[in-house]
DNA sequence: CGATTATGATTAA
DNA sequence: TAATCCTAATCGC
């Protein structure tokens, strides 16, 4: 489920609740109970997210890397906390709190060399560096896939995942299957511009919000221009889907034309075609 | 109750 | 590209 922002925003939450505490680690699966007794009661130094990755730092010097890959999610409770449920991979409680994290691919003691690795991965993570922009044009440049495969890539920039890779190709309207490499710099910049706003807003809020405040009235309910959907939230055209780098992707058949189309600009004046 | 699908990514081939 | 790792909700039977 999460793309980087939430990550961003598990990290701050667990830190509130367990930052520099005796912390109670135990596991419901065998897989991670072993690992869960040694940090057993140990103190939670913090959470630290990077792109779509989590480390939770212990002060006996321990790291447990997180991914959460598709399925992966934390829930939160209040003590009391009730029992978990049978899939809780790790369960991390002090008096007040209690996470569980449910099926991740990805839960694993790390030494800091292998988080380094980790980290030397990844692309600039605009959430956490502020900066990145030249990183991420340099990374556009020399590759010849589609800007939608790209966008996807985590050494590209990280935390983007397929909502985001969608709405941000629209937002910029940028045909997903134009080569990395043939956008102009004035467009890698809009794009970097679009991504930094919007991730830093989707850590901020609860959910992923990209409709601008403008077009919010027009939404209804609806959350997204062209994810998931069937007719652009602009224009009303169709939006096309087509599997690329393994995923569904989304966009507006006119919002983001494969060429620059001269004078007409689409303000969301247009009506309903 | 099985099949399907979903905001991911690595490894093997 | 395909197989692999993970969970839960939904849908059709």
């Amino acid at each position: 489920m999460p793309e980087g922002p939430v990550l961003h925003r598990f990290a701050r939450a667990q830190n509130q609740d367990l930052a520099n505490r005796r912390v109670r680690a135990t596991a419901v699966q065998p897989r991670f109970a072993r690992q869960a007794r040694r940090l057993d009661g140990k103190v939670f130094v913090r959470a630290e997210a990077r792109g779509k990755h989590l480390f939770h730092h212990w002060r006996d010097g321990s790291i447990v890397h997180v991914h959460l890959g598709m399925f992966g999610d934390f829930t939160r409770h209040l003590s009391p906390a009730p029992p978990p449920r049978e899939t809780v991979r790790l369960r991390l409680s002090t008096p007040s709190a209690t996470w569980d994290l449910i099926g991740p691919p990805t839960c694993e003691l790390v030494d800091p060399a292998q988080r380094q690795a980790i980290l030397d991965r990844l692309g600039p993570d605009p959430i956490a560096s502020g900066s990145g922009e030249d990183e991420f044009v340099r990374r556009l440049r020399r590759t010849d896939r589609p800007i939608g495969h790209a966008l996807l890539d985590q050494k590209v920039v990280a935390g983007i995942g397929n909502i985001y890779r969608a709405e941000l190709l629209f937002l910029t309207g940028i045909h997903p299957l134009r080569p990395a490499s043939s956008l102009s710099s004035r467009e890698s910049q809009q794009l970097w511009e679009a991504t930094r706003r919007l991730l830093v807003r989707g850590a901020k809020e609860e959910r992923i919000r990209t409709i601008g405040q403008g077009e919010r009235a027009r939404a209804k309910g609806r959350r997204f221009y062209v994810y998931g959907e069937e007719e652009c939230l602009r224009c009303g055209s169709p939006v096309r889907s087509l599997p690329l780098s393994g995923r569904t992707l989304y966009a507006c058949v006119r919002c983001q034309p494969r060429r620059k189309t001269g004078r007409t600009r689409d303000r969301g004046t247009m009506p309903k075609l």
